[in-house]
Order: C-alpha cells, then structure tokens, then sequence
DNA sequence: TTATATTCATTAGTACTCTAATAATTAGAG
DNA sequence: CTCTAATTATTAGAGTACTAATGAATATAA
C-alpha cells in the first residue's frame, strides 16, 4: 500500500521543521532567524551585489517578502540599499561590516550544528537520502 | 569535508519546502491550506473531540497558535468550540459536517499528489531515506 | 519613435508561526 | 481549607510568507 508514502511525507516535513527549529534556538543568542540568516548568506557568498529580485529568486521566497526582510535587515544595521547607477528601477543589497561580522559567526554554528546532528549517520546513506531528497525536488518543480 | 552535510540540509529544507508550496498550490481550489488541514485531520483522526492543547501538541506548534488556527476554522465553519463540562478551562474542538466533508476531500487529494510524486522511486530507497529521516527527527529532538 | 510588454520595488491585506504576559481554573501541599 | 503550582485559553506584538495591485523604469515590437 502506499502507507510508506505517507510515513515519507511525515519523516520529511516534520524532520525539516524539527531541523529548522531547533537551529533557530540555538541562533537565537545571536539574534537573527534562519529566514535573515539565508538571506545574509546568500548575499555574502555572491560574488558582485544582488538586487532585490536575484535575492528573491536565489532564496525562492516573492519579491514582496524580500522587500520586508531587506526592510528588517537595514533596520538591524546588517545591509543596506544601493541604488543600481545602470537601472533605476534597482536597488543592490550590500552588507555592512556587522551584517559580514554576523554571517561569519552564523556560518560557523550552523555548520557545527549540522556536524553533531549528522555525526552518527552513515555516510553512504546520507548520499542515497541527499540523492533521493534532489531528485524528488526535480520532480516537484517540474513543469506539469 | 562536511559538503555532503551541507548539501543534505539544502535538499532536505528545499525539497520540504516545494513539496509544501506544491500541495498548497493544487488544494487552493479547495479554499485550505496545509495548516488548516493538519489541524482538521487531526481532529477529525482523533476518536473523542481534542481540546485546542491536544492538538497544538499533536500538531508541534504552540498553544497560542493553536488559538489563532481554531478562530480561522470556526470563522470558516469547519469546526466549533465545545466547552468542557468537567473542566471549565478545556474547551474541545469539534468539526461540523462541512468541516467532516472537507476533509474526505482533501484526503484524498493529498493522498494522489503523494503518489504521482513518489510513484518512480524506488521503494527500497525511499524507505532507507524515510529511516534516516525518522532517526535524525529523533536526534534532534533528544534531551540536550 | 511610439505603443506595448516586461521587470523591479513597493504597498496592502491575509495566513501562520513564535514568545511573553495574563485571567480563569484546577490540582496539590501544608 | 488555604496557599501555591500547574494548566488552559487568550491577547499582544513581531517575524516570515503569500497574492494582488501599483508606479517607475526598461525592453521590445510596430
């Protein structure tokens, strides 16, 4: 039957939750979520500034949920927004010294966090599990 | 190195999240959303009526949102709060027909999406992936 | 060049989640 | 019985996400 279909789907959802949550308690002493931490990330590992919209794309989140976590991270002093001098319709986020500072930081304890959780796992699966989990995410976004 | 560590996180969060989004998506026409489905169906799995506690902890999230949940699901007329008559703090969550109804429906549209998406993969593999998933729900969720 | 279409950022409204604080009630200790 | 603990539901405020609509700017077609 496809009763190991629904314990997937359970195992899936509710592992990523558990995952997601348990590393926003452990951050939270640095006082950023997952949410800003991504975001900070991926705009620190880009190579030139990204605007608004490549952020969005990048993270799979709409442009109007980018707009209000630029919003909260200019706020909290960790980015700022730049006029694109070629677009005007473009605005580039670029991180200030304590938006690098915090990623550095956030860097190194999600990494740790990740290495205990995943200490006793077998190698071998975790590649067949990590396989599995992209091939089914080509599934999932591809064209119906 | 830790890549494969990292790249396992990546997929289980990405794929967790589209499958999530997807299933939203296809139950649109029905008017819910996965949220307000889980809490029906766990009502609705449930042999007596829950009080909104039970079921905020059956569904992992806290009381307070559990609060904000019902009065969405009343609003709808999906279910109704049904005072305790042995404890005057309880009040249990009951579901009227409409609410009995929609959740035949959604069932059963979950139950096929779940299947069109799984149906390639190899069962061996998908149930190595679901242990994994369910041991590593267990890690995180052990006694620090 | 002008008209149309697309893209970017934004606002407004809604859904779902959390933490912290509170009132009412119940359970347990003395 | 009374004082204290714990539990239940609630409110308030904030973070994160969506869709839909808008103005401004750019790109493309005629």
């Amino acid at each position: 039957m496809s009763d190991l279909e629904e314990r997937f789907s359970g195992a899936l959802h509710n592992t990523s939750r558990a995952w997601r949550q348990a590393l926003d308690r452990r951050l939270k002493f640095l006082g950023v979520s997952q949410a800003s931490w991504m975001t900070i990330a991926v705009a620190a590992k880009a190579k030139g500034p990204l605007s608004q919209s490549e952020l969005a794309q990048r993270l799979d989140v709409e442009g109007a949920t980018m707009v209000a976590m630029v919003d909260r991270l200019v706020k909290a002093g960790l980015v700022v927004r730049e006029p694109s001098l070629t677009d005007r319709r473009v605005k580039r986020v670029v991180l200030t010294p304590a938006g690098d500072l915090l990623y550095d930081r956030v860097r190194t304890e999600a990494a740790a966090f990740r290495k205990e959780l995943l200490d006793g796992i077998d190698p071998k699966k975790l590649l067949a599990a990590t396989e599995l989990l992209e091939n089914l995410q080509g599934i999932i976004d591809a064209p119906p």
